[in-house]
DNA sequence: TCTGGGGTCCTAGGACCC
DNA sequence: TCTGGGGTCCTAGGACCC
């Protein structure tokens, strides 16, 4: 019996990502200091980041840091062409990908070993792939866990590949700054080194009961268990959303009234109808609010039910609008935004039957959705659901529509 | 040329229920 | 009538991620 010495998660992460596509995409763009953006560093290539510059950073102070750097606009088409083809790329490796963002996932490659070969080997098999197919380097993390994963492939860039060796697993974790452990974000990192904690090391020799009063409970133990090298968490496939929003910047100016409700119409209308593209509604509406100083707020609803309609959310959104106007004219309202969150995913199959049938039978419904989604669609506990969804209350409306 | 747009999870108080 | 414990939902805010 062979030692097993790979971890079997593997974590992809194209490099910078937009800047990739742009510089893969423009010849005269290659090998020079480019940034993906305007007002805002959306992505900067790697001769960009030699200057500092890097993504979220205002527009000015990067040409401040590079003042030949050349600014694109950014092409989100032509990212989401070239992100669906990497996906392509990892769904013929393994069935079980997680996909993290546009630029991003995980994959589960055990269980693959006589098919393809050791997980260093897929791994590498994996980036000469996405780079003759798609044209775009990619880094890759090998690893026991998820969490040694995402941080050996941070370490692998640019265009490099790292694997972390199941022996070598605490060596490795416990020499880190604490800010390369997944949630140390900004904020965490100062309680940390408040409390003169700065390695991976001194966060699992830490009492937890210290660390609650430094970070709270629930980063407490979450950290620990990281630093003491204990992830549970697996690659799963199928997770779906749990909210869906959109927002806009407004600028600096005065806003009239109707030009709030204009961008609040649009917004509510853009999220509404992804709602109802993925078959899905939305239990509370979530108003955004951005002020001149950079401050950020909130106001929500939880509404009578679920919905993916329009006018609906429009109403509710207006009236969470027209209870901030005041300060939103007092104070310079920089940035509106509408998010839907409460979402519900048996959208499809209670409400297209629904549709199909408004007057029919709730056998006739269910008939309706073994037709279109196959005979197992709807098992007995759905059976259930629905039965006492049409017997209790007023009959559900029919499904979303504008 | 001050600072985009899309998400996730946690905390905490109050209302309400058993 | 008083007290206690446990739970869920709603709302607002904060931190973090890409």
């Amino acid at each position: 019996l062979a030692t097993v010495t790979e971890g079997t998660v593997l974590h992809a992460d194209l490099d910078s990502f937009f800047a990739s596509v742009e510089q893969r995409d423009d010849p005269s763009l290659r090998g020079r200091p480019i940034i993906v953006g305007g007002g805002v560093v959306l992505a900067a290539s790697y001769e960009a980041k030699a200057f500092g510059i890097h993504g979220a950073m205002g527009g000015r102070q990067a040409m401040r840091l590079c003042p030949r750097a050349i600014v694109v606009p950014p092409r989100f088409d032509a990212y989401v062409e070239a992100s669906r083809r990497v996906f392509d790329v990892f769904h013929d490796t393994t069935p079980f990908v997680e996909g993290m963002s546009i630029d991003e996932a995980f994959l589960e490659v055990g269980g693959l070993r006589k098919l393809r070969g050791e997980p260093s080997a897929i791994a590498a098999a994996l980036r000469r792939a996405v780079r003759e197919r798609v044209g775009l380097p990619i880094s890759v993390g090998v690893a026991r866990t998820k969490h040694l994963a995402k941080i050996a492939s941070a370490m692998a860039k640019p265009d490099g590949l790292l694997v972390v060796p199941v022996e070598g697993e605490l060596r490795f974790l416990h020499r880190l700054p604490v800010e390369r452990i997944w949630g140390v974000g900004p904020a965490t990192a100062i309680k940390l080194h408040d409390a003169r904690i700065h390695t991976v090391a001194q966060i699992a020799a830490q009492d937890v009961r210290d660390l609650v009063r430094v970070v709270g409970p629930a980063a407490a133990h979450h950290l620990q268990a990281l630093a003491h090298n204990r992830d549970v968490r697996r690659v799963r496939t199928g997770v779906s959303r749990r909210s869906t929003g959109s927002q806009s910047a407004i600028g600096r100016g005065h806003h009239t009234d109707a030009d709030l409700d204009r961008a609040l119409q649009a917004l509510v209308d853009r999220v509404t109808r992804r709602l109802r593209t993925g078959g899905r509604t939305g239990s509370t509406v979530v108003l955004r609010l951005r002020f001149g100083d950079f401050s950020r707020s909130t106001s929500s609803h939880a509404l009578a039910r679920p919905t993916a309609n329009t006018q609906a959310v429009l109403d509710t959104a207006r009236r969470l609008l027209a209870q901030r106007l005041p300060e939103i004219h007092d104070r310079g309202c920089t940035l509106i935004g509408v998010t839907l969150s409460g979402l519900d995913d048996h959208g499809t199959q209670l409400m297209l039957p629904f549709e199909a049938t408004s007057d029919g039978s709730v056998d006739d419904a269910l008939d309706a959705v073994r037709a279109k989604f196959g005979s197992k669609a709807i098992g007995p506990a759905s059976l259930t659901s629905v039965r006492s969804a049409r017997s209790a209350g007023p009959r559900p409306r029919r499904a979303p529509d504008h």
